[in-house]
DNA sequence: TCGCTTTAGGCAAGGCTCCTTCCTAAAATG
DNA sequence: CATTTTAGGAAGGAGCCTTGCCTAAAGCGA
């Protein structure tokens, strides 16, 4: 909206932002090397590297080109651009990971969740990766999130997978920047490339839902944008029913929770039809209110019901591709490291922009 | 993503949009005057304005300043601004405006529609207050749109209120720029202040919804988003039924048509608390996918409808606020001309940008 | 009436950024 | 060992923005 006023320093810092960019993508690179990437003339990337340098956000690594020619300095990211901590929380099991600037995973921990919580589990994988302070944090985490607080939060007549969970405070001794929490099936459905609107339908020992809008995951008010169980649906016999209703009516949750017995599900087809039109029902809401391109299906169970829900939206007046997700190796894993790593670079630029 | 190339000419090009920007604010200013509302200096403002006008995008008025001191010269927006054409259409008529970059209405012709169709009503309109080519038209339609083409579509079982129309085609050569048509309940929702997260729902002969997710009404791939006739709710008789097949039940559909009876339904209360009933089953599922902070509720009978709705909302496990629509007079229109303000002063902006 | 104040605008100098062009140093090549 | 190749530096120029000062002209007040 109010343009940026026009000064000189708006100009050094466009030029910075280039360089620490190009630095991202090459690990290492000379000047000359970088006013090729960049474009820019070599005496302003001298000067900008010299900077840049001043200020700490690059270094001279100390090697030296070996080719033809005069020897040449490489320069790379300095140690304070730090490192993003990702962690995927799921009652499988804890994935932690520190990324730096480069999109290099640096270090790894994998995790069961002990019977005491998964707090504790969070906080000691999150130790294990850190190597000083992350500059930021991106979790995944398999049970809603609240978008103000990224706290996990319990619904009514949901599966509450993991328990309460503040993981901003848990980390926050270990985070220095922000702390950014989403869901799961969230996550998953950035992983996807589907377009710019379409839907994620996750089916799994809990339900989910993730739309993009847009090119964006919208997550509503409070972040509980696709908590699907409520929706009103037809059930089994015909009448109005809340979808989580549904599994009760089949006597596929497990028993004394609200949670889905899924091998019992993935034995008993006779069920497959009821649950095909129960969750066309709910798919035929998604595509009156959001319109998708196209809804993609995952989670432990979504292929096996994929060929039926398919039959039965594709007979419906308002059809719309079913489609099996595409990214199923750590799905949400995979999401939001992209994003950590994306979230990180930013930070970088935009600190290099305060010191400069 | 990638940052903008570091030159001179973006400083000046940004000098020059704090200009024209304040221009389109104080309508008439002195040098000295803009210097004071951009916060450049005085030499700055002197040079960007010199270049502006020999571009032709700023004119001296010929005013003179006066009271004390030094005459001083107003200089305003050159007459190659433009204005831009805003359109209502429904069946309760049509509304042409012309805009400028001011934010003035300079024109405004009313009109029925008639027999013969819309679309030579529309030409008629626009032509009427077009003086010269529009840079860009905006259009609210009150049928769906297609968000590709901006031609308005049938969709099965829903009212056809205004017919096939290709505005865009139709307004080709009074309009230079491009043509934006959407859907009157999504402009309607525009015209509200409800926060980042928020649906409406327009409840007249046709029903139509539209969902606001961080700050934007989000249209879907083709643009159908919101089109809630086919949602799967609940019937008077308990059963699981498509809303628009509610009012046939009922009895509330005006005869062979599938627009809704609307005197009929409002003198017949004993209606409203199935008709709410069905309602809150729709909202159950926006609020489940989309995670409104609130619903606004507009139309012909959303007032009348609206406390028994609420009372049936706020019995589900999952509540949301409903509000009545704050924006009563032409509301769509009001939208579409803040929207047209907006593009028209945009593309002001990027057109000197490009001259210079 | 006349000097003072106020105000728009112009001018000059300075600082900074970027660019092009040219030069230098040093390594590999033949 | 001369030539080629390449990184880096130096010089000069153009453009943009700013500060500070000056000028012109209109109103104000004595």
């Amino acid at each position: 909206m109010a343009p940026v006023k026009p000064t000189l320093e708006l100009l050094s810092s466009l030029s910075s932002e280039h360089i620490l960019r190009a630095l991202m993508q090459a690990e290492r690179a000379t000047r000359a090397e970088l006013a090729g990437f960049t474009g820019l003339s070599k005496p302003t990337v001298s000067e900008s590297v010299r900077r840049l340098s001043e200020a700490g956000a690059v270094i001279d690594t100390g090697e030296r080109t070996t080719g033809r020619g005069r020897v040449g300095t490489y320069y790379a990211l300095g140690p304070t651009s730090g490192r993003a901590l990702v962690v995927s929380l799921a009652p499988s099991g804890l994935v932690a990971e520190a990324v730096d600037a480069y999109g290099d995973v640096v270090a790894r921990v994998v995790a069961d969740v002990p019977p005491t919580g998964v707090e504790g589990a969070l906080r000691d994988v999150a130790a294990q990766v850190a190597e000083g302070p992350f500059r930021l944090a991106v979790v995944s985490a398999a049970d809603p999130v609240d978008r103000e607080t990224g706290r996990l939060v319990e619904l009514p007549d949901l599966p509450f997978l993991l328990g309460a969970l503040d993981a901003p405070a848990v980390l926050a001794d270990l985070v220095d920047g922000p702390v950014v929490v989403d869901n799961d099936v969230n996550w998953a459905a950035r992983a996807e490339d589907a377009g710019r609107d379409f839907a994620y339908l996750y089916l799994g020992e809990g339900l989910g839902l993730a739309v993009v809008s847009d090119g964006e995951v919208r997550r509503g008010h409070a972040g509980l944008a696709g908590e699907i169980a409520h929706v009103l649906t037809t059930g089994p016999d015909g009448s109005a029913m809340r979808l989580t209703d549904v599994f009760a009516a089949l006597g596929l949750r497990r028993a004394g929770t609200t949670a889905i017995d899924v091998p019992k599900l993935l034995a008993g087809l006779e069920s497959h039809a009821a649950l095909a039109r129960a969750l066309a029902g709910v798919l035929s809401a998604v595509v009156a209110l959001v319109n998708p391109r196209a809804v993609r299906v995952g989670g432990p169970w979504g292929a096996a019901i994929l060929p039926a829900l398919a039959d039965v939206v594709a007979a419906t007046p308002r059809a719309v591709p079913i489609e099996p997700a595409t990214v199923t190796d750590e799905p949400a894993l995979t999401a939001a490291r992209a994003s950590a790593l994306e979230q990180l670079r930013d930070a970088i630029v935009a600190a290099a922009r305060q010191r400069t």
